[in-house]
DNA sequence: AAGTTCATGTAACCAGTTACATGATTGT
DNA sequence: ACAATCATGTAACTGGTTACATGAACTT
């Protein structure tokens, strides 16, 4: 995941560690965080797989520039033009570089992705629907309220995706 | 946090490891998943611990029984007591099992819960304004779409968990 | 002069997963 | 007879975090 955070933000151009981290919390930071402990062995990796060339400045405070090779830029689209799968969120890292995809594979995995979120939902409805069935039937029902919101949970999480993605499948505007 | 995920299902009675895995695929499996590299060596360290007590079955299958000791008990309701936070979606692990929670206790920590959402709502809610402030003034501002969309995502993020929060709070009832 | 931010890096640790190894029991 | 499920466990690996160590440059 880190690989692919440090190529993505290359995307826009030379940039320190320090900037990389920087960018990360000002944009995605809500939904990824690094640590230097993980990106600074990240970066040493990703020079020496020949993803990027590492750069000195000479301005004093030790700063290194990275910049994509086109290696580097190469393997990162190729991710970007992947499938769009729940682990981890790392759909939402995807789509927050979905600017440099190709339209027309953007257009598809967001709708096979979308296509997904449907299915798990009526999956899920499927589900509720059997367990408050079962429910109905105890006298204690009260006991178990807590277990049964965080399924609701699940369902308003994926409804919330769904609006979501139906809405960038749309390109609408944000008011 | 599979310490807890093991305490906690041990709180509806005598289970094996095996049982567990089932239990929490079939309840919490959206949002939580266990191998059993972890928790087999995690039942270990919690019978060790003090925790749990082991009961070999002689039902041929070599199954073994878990259950809560006095102090697993009581390191559990602890932990279920502690403040809500977002971390890892401890959160909704924690609400699953709240009906072994104190209803005072519950529901401060539910609404201490609910102001820290609001707070980051509207700090969402600054930020996006300022953004939006910065795009009007670019000539290309449809290459940031989404990068912006994933800023969007958080916000109705927020939102949702707010409203099942505050759904849960009032024990309202799901349709 | 002191405090903050810029800037890089490592070693120890942590919380897990994956893949493997084993074998009994139950269902078809 | 064969497959599926029940049942436990370990070793190697993964993808990080935390805490530490260092020091220059800018800000007040």
């Amino acid at each position: 995941m880190i690989d692919y955070i440090c190529l993505g933000m290359l995307m826009q151009g030379k940039m320190s560690g320090y900037d990389i981290k920087k960018t990360v919390e000002q944009s995605v930071g809500l939904f990824f965080t690094i640590s230097y402990g993980s990106l600074y062995p990240a970066l040493k990796r990703l020079v020496e797989g020949g993803m990027l060339t590492e750069e000195e400045t000479n301005n004093s405070k030790n700063k290194k520039l990275y910049q994509l090779t086109e290696t580097g830029r190469g393997s990162f689209l190729q991710w970007l033009g992947e499938p769009l799968q729940s682990n981890r969120r790392e759909y939402l890292l995807k789509i927050f570089f979905y600017d440099c995809l190709d339209p027309a594979i953007r257009k598809n995995n967001l709708e096979n992705f979308l296509f997904e979120l449907n299915r798990n939902i009526a999956q899920i409805g499927a589900v509720q629907q059997i367990v408050s069935g079962q429910l109905a039937q105890l006298e204690n029902k009260d006991d178990y309220y807590y277990r049964v919101s965080v399924m609701h949970y699940g369902l308003r999480f994926y409804q919330m995706e769904k609006a979501w993605l139906e809405q960038i499948i749309e390109k609408r505007d944000y008011e």
